[in-house]
DNA sequence: AATGAATTCAACCGCTGCGCG
DNA sequence: TCGCGCAGCGGTTGAATTCAT
């Protein structure tokens, strides 16, 4: 670190882009591709250095590239993610592929944090802020829902930490072509674990390792070893993935993950997987997890509405999407807000 | 109509992670 | 194994635009 920046060189130009820079920037991409950015700017005839060139391709020349208003949807979505992945504009915006992550970014810090706020909600932590008004039973309600959406983001993020571990480790080892797609084999499966801790993955159950995730390139190759998923003794509400065995232990996830997979199949076979309205292909299959997020989301939101101005605001812009929620995960949240959580689960598992 | 405040968003800066020699 | 160079990421800036008075 500490290297000078590469724009520093003299005689590079900096600031807006003119419609004759990108011109020759589009068309070179356009001929040559972009091949090394570094190297571009002079093969394209352009004063800019390759970084400067990079983000005017990423964030504006690209033709794949949605612009104006975001959708509700797209709302819905980017609220979702980042109370899973944090400020991870990048991982985010691969979930709204035609958006560039700097577009959500600044959509986030000018819209939707404001907003959050606005409602009570810290847009940090996705939990209610300390002085948000809580008094009514629905304002304890709402608080509630905003905490079980901590907590699911915990859960969720632990697993997404997980499978991207694994994604990244199978890209490795796989070294194919460049496949997207994830090839399942039947394998045998344990029964399901009555474990009160697994128990509490249920939810997440619905959620299929999704086919076109660009997060999820797993590619399973079904093999006969055992599934060992190690729970602690004596603590039940520390779901850990163990093993003294780096091979085993990465096994083991990788059949825990497939478990929930295969019984998220099973539901969708039974008919109980709702999807709300997702854009991307890929989100299709796990929208069990997003739209349970979007219900429960609305449902918080529509509460502190109720006693706050923001409901006006929201409210405006929820068409009928709203319409088609699950059941499936309105039973989560029913679960959640009559406190049959049980309140022994305060960690999200360690995927380690 | 003028002006200052607020907002938006393209672009920059600095850091990190990864691949390669 | 280590160091370098590169691409990519997230935070920040500041010019342009819109809004309020």
């Amino acid at each position: 670190m500490g290297r000078s920046p590469c724009c520093d060189k003299v005689g590079l130009k900096k600031g807006p882009w003119t419609p004759e820079e990108d011109e020759k920037l589009l068309a070179h991409i356009e001929e040559h591709g972009h091949g090394s950015w570094r190297a571009l700017p002079s093969k394209a005839g352009l004063q800019r250095c390759g970084k400067s060139c990079r983000l005017r391709w990423t964030n504006y020349l690209r033709p794949d590239i949605k612009r104006g208003k975001f959708s509700l949807q797209e709302e819905q979505t980017i609220i979702q993610l980042h109370a899973l992945l944090g400020n991870r504009w990048s991982a985010i915006a691969t979930h709204l592929s035609r958006r560039t992550d700097n577009e959500i970014k600044n959509y986030w810090n000018t819209h939707l944090k404001k907003r959050l706020a606005k409602m009570g909600i810290d847009p940090v932590t996705h939990k209610a802020a300390s002085g948000a008004p809580v008094g009514t039973a629905d304002d304890v309600r709402s608080a509630k829902a905003a905490a079980s959406l901590s907590h699911m983001a915990q859960w969720e993020s632990a697993r997404l930490e997980a499978e991207g571990r694994l994604a990244r480790e199978s890209t490795m080892r796989t070294a194919a072509s460049t496949p997207t797609s994830i090839t399942l084999h039947p394998i045998n499966l344990p029964e399901p674990t009555t474990s009160p801790c697994l128990g509490m993955l249920q939810p997440w159950q619905g959620a299929k390792l999704d086919l076109e995730s660009p997060t999820s390139t797993l590619t399973f190759i079904g093999n006969n070893n055992s599934v060992s998923l190690g729970i602690s003794e004596g603590d039940p509400t520390t779901c850990k993935l163990r093993s003294d065995d780096p091979e085993r232990e990465e096994d083991s996830v990788r059949k825990f993950l497939r478990q929930q997979q295969m019984q998220g199949l099973e539901g969708a076979e039974r008919g109980d997987e709702h999807i709300i309205g997702c854009e991307e292909p890929w989100f299709q299959g796990t929208a069990g997890v997003g739209a349970g997020f979007t219900d429960m989301l609305h449902d918080a939101l529509d509460c502190w509405g109720e006693s706050s101005n923001g409901q006006a605001e929201l409210s405006g812009q929820v068409s009928g999407d709203g319409e088609s929620s699950s059941s499936y995960w309105s039973g989560i949240l029913g679960m959640v807000v009559t406190s049959e959580l049980p309140p022994s689960h305060p960690h999200p598992p360690a995927f380690l």
